[in-house]
DNA sequence: GCCTTAATAT
DNA sequence: GATATTAAGG
């Protein structure tokens, strides 16, 4: 339990899921999810090579491969999903679902083990039922997860990415408007960091202390440290990610689901609501990070 | 009510 | 020490 290895090869597969396609608008109708968040002249500076825009495509393409990397090593794990009830959605417990929830739309049938990740660990509380009363773990922001966050944000712009609206567009279940203003708390702080050290800071006297840390080498992905996510790399940690290719976390995504959150819906509309063709690429997978280091779980800690 | 900022807990 | 969660202010 305590090591998931994971492995990315063979990441051609073919795979499709059919069901999880049927009513998606098809990739040309969709505009990018985002565009490089590092302005060119930035990027050059840094020695960072912009990438190209993501399109859903390249999400599917991840999600595939998160599937394909799941059913293969679904056995010895834990969380397989057990055969139906992946998807969760646990906002609003009470709430008898529906089916035209996109959440809950996506569905997956024994094998696919795509669902949120509520994982439990929860275990102290009672049972479960009460989501409510349940301690949420706390969220650990994986490389996927935050990629996806700034994927989002990018979309937006910077300027007018809120908490909600951007988690509602990371369409990612169990993920609260917390977490993600919290995250977003984080990421402003790195990028005014980022943007002092290039314009108003004098010339380039700190540049290559930047350009030295482009992508965290691999200490994102640690296997058992708990919330290893990052290294000490002399810059905070939060890093735009010019990771693709780089699926070397892929799998490890796991973030637990906690109270219901679902409150709201979508009153305001912000003028975008080009969401749901977000996959949710990770979801979970159980693995648990949390703490303790082995797979024990316990990690209840929480306040 | 939501967003932002600050403090606290893990 | 770093990150996430919680609380308070706007």
């Amino acid at each position: 339990m305590g090591k998931e290895v994971i492995r990315m090869s063979g990441d051609d597969d073919d795979e499709h899921v059919p069901e999880w396609e049927t009513g998606l608008p098809e990739g040309d109708d969709l505009t990018p999810l985002s565009q490089s968040l590092v302005p060119s002249i930035l990027a050059l500076a840094f020695s960072i090579i912009p990438e190209r825009s993501r399109t859903i495509h390249d999400v599917d393409r991840a999600s595939r491969v998160t599937i394909s990397s799941l059913r293969s090593s679904s056995n010895g794990n834990g969380y397989s999903a057990a055969t139906e009830d992946v998807v969760v959605v646990v906002d609003r417990v009470g709430s008898s679902s529906h089916g035209s929830d996109p959440k809950k739309q996506r569905r997956s049938d024994g094998g696919g083990g795509e669902a949120a990740a509520v994982d439990s660990m929860a275990e102290e509380e009672g049972d479960s039922g009460t989501e409510k009363t349940l301690k949420r773990p706390r969220l650990v922001w994986t490389p996927q997860l935050h990629k996806r966050f700034v994927d989002v944000v990018d979309h937006l712009g910077i300027k007018s990415a809120v908490p909600k609206t951007i988690m509602q567009l990371m369409n990612v279940e169990g993920l609260s408007r917390e977490n993600v203003a919290s995250h977003l708390q984080k990421y402003r702080l790195y990028l005014k960091r980022v943007q002092g050290l290039t314009t108003e800071d004098g010339p380039y006297s700190s540049d290559q202390l930047f350009s030295s840390t482009p992508v965290p080498p691999q200490s994102f992905q640690d296997g058992g440290g708990s919330n290893g996510a990052t290294g000490k790399l002399g810059v905070p940690s939060m890093i735009p990610m010019p990771v693709y290719g780089n699926h070397v976390g892929m799998m490890q995504g796991q973030y637990h689901q906690y109270r219901d959150h679902g409150k709201y819906h979508q009153y305001r509309d912000h003028g975008n609501e080009s969401n749901q063709y977000m996959m949710q690429q990770q979801n979970r997978f159980g693995t648990m990070v949390t703490s303790p280091s082995v797979g024990g779980g316990g990690d209840v800690n929480d306040k």
